[in-house]
DNA sequence: ATTTAAACGAGACGGTACGTCATGTCTTGAG
DNA sequence: CTCAAGACATGACGTACCGTCTCGTTTAAAT
């Protein structure tokens, strides 16, 4: 009663093809910024034609949802310091190094997307913001557990707070994400958790 | 002794042209969305010329920032509650309310914009996002005044925060921005700005 | 019982701008030739406004139409050599060195205009056409009383015959407009005069 | 030892777009006349994108000459009546039958563009002109082996006067061209060219 | 069957010239 | 000395094409 996934007739996939336009999407981004990254020049970018593109994403948006997946896959060692703020302060660092540098300019270019497709606003929340969440989510229930933060602290407030900062630093640039930012915000989430007395 | 900004020769600029475009863009925009509000689909709604738009307006993003000036520009009354947490729901409930509503669709563009365009991204920053700041800023100082936070409190951080959580449910609208959010984030903040022992 | 053409009122026309335009034009075209002879170009070489030239002519064909009459209206001084062939032989080297020079850019420019607008080629044709016709009619009038040639002339033809190849010559450039031209033209027109046997 | 031309890759022109763009060309020119005649509306006419005209021809002005090339190739049979003056009567019949009906328009048409374009008259002249006298120096060499007419015969003349009031009927439309001037101008061509002392 | 390659229909883009219209200034002759 | 008529410079306006661009699809031939 196994889903046969087909039977594999025919020329198979090129996974040369396959990676060179993930590599492709994202040299393209970076070297000329997301206004000029036409599927044209990606495919070009990649030698490989418009049409195997076409073939296997749907457009721009799919596409570099999965160079995020390539680039973002790394699992996340979830911290352990013996403090709420102390575990925050070190996911957040960790994160932030990330998504400051190599992710930036990605995460600008699906926000870019999410903002005009509420279809694919919701693939990505889904996705990956879920994921980063579900991290800061394990780091307050370890810290309940602790019972370093109260039993009906507001995990999504917490994950607002952190998550809501950094996407409004990556959007307007006016402060940096560094590992003293990461040690602000964790501070300042802790504070909110601590009291939330709505 | 004043200087005279020139004799305004030729034919002046029709207000009525300039208000129709600026309705035209809004009214686009809510019906079709952004991806398909192209300046030829303005100028079509607002019976006007491609090229008047060309005239007065780089393009769609400096024509969206005029539109959301006029949309914006009801001056906030600075409220009094005696506390820092009531003025802060206060001040937001406000913010939140047009945010969520009339603003919305008018951000998600500018925002779109800003993303792509390092120059317009300034643009925007110097203008909007300091103006509202300076709101919170204000309230900050507000507080200090009245010994309510500590002399040092982070302003800025405080400022990021809260916009952060705004801009962050504007993107991924995963929560909504109502009265409750606003109290939510006010008492957030407000633990925040007490306790910020970095 | 005169129509009078009503009292001259206002503000008299500038001659100085008349003559503005007319120069402008035609240095435009020698300058820029005429597939980038604006309206607009005109205007500004004639430090003049656009309005005042559509107000005293219907477009580019009239506006160089008076520019060719301008410049073609010196008389021309029927000559009397003795035979009909000299006769020819002088007019033709008088009126191509004209057309080959200072008009040839007119009389291309017109030829434009004539070749798209049926109503301005029936102008052209009462004009400047039947202008020049009529000093060869001339000259067979005269040969015919010298009974150089008959009397059934076909007069017509040999209109057509010398301005056929003048204007052939014109558009074409494949051979030039000189004395020597003149010289041979004419003495065709004549063998094909004299032998008009149809 | 061929020069490859290289492989034909990717899809072939279609040639039922090229063909719809010729006929369109043709129809629109026919309907609304040259001035009306813009690549906007012949692509509308043909059903192909804008994109596809330019991608084959660089304007206009090639475009029609090659709508010409197709309603002017019907190859012209040499006539031999055994007379010079009936060859070319004969000759010019038929070239006058298509001139002043469907090639009309067609010719007005480019001449409005060789008479703007120094380079496009130089191909006009190369390719359709030249073809045309061809006929004409054949007729003109046929008759010198017959000696009818000179060894020393102008040639080129003849050719101007045939095809200058070819030219200028056609221009002005002051006199048709009909097989009654096919005779007339056959006449005078053949007088001009018997007496061709220069 | 997937791949590359290139042509295709569609339509938005920024730009230019058109011819008209609105505004204010200037020049005239009539009251 | 008004004052209306009309010519003028300036420049905004609606309209219509320009030629270029990218989109996403389609068609063949090569792998």
């Amino acid at each position: 009663m196994t889903d046969q996934p087909s039977p594999p007739r025919g020329r198979p996939r090129d996974p040369k093809s396959h990676a060179a336009v993930l590599d492709a999407a994202f040299t393209v981004l970076e070297r000329e910024g997301y206004a000029a990254t036409t599927i044209e020049r990606i495919a070009a970018q990649a030698g490989v034609a418009k049409q195997t593109i076409y073939r296997w994403w749907k457009g721009k948006a799919p596409l570099f949802m999965e160079v995020l997946a390539r680039k973002a896959n790394q699992s996340v060692q979830l911290p352990d310091t013996g403090s709420f703020q102390g575990d925050l302060t070190a996911l957040l660092t960790g994160t932030f190094a990330a998504v400051s540098t190599t992710l930036r300019p990605l995460m600008r270019a699906l926000a870019v997307e999410l903002l005009q497709d509420e279809e694919f606003a919701g693939a990505m929340r889904d996705v990956f913001v879920q994921r980063r969440r579900a991290n800061v989510r394990a780091l307050v229930q370890q810290a309940i557990g602790r019972s370093e933060l109260p039993v009906d602290t507001d995990v999504e407030l917490v994950c607002d707070l952190v998550f809501g900062i950094m996407w409004y630093r990556l959007m307007f640039d006016h402060a940096p994400l560094d590992k003293c930012a990461a040690r602000q915000i964790a501070c300042a989430a802790t504070a909110a958790a601590v009291q939330n007395n709505v």
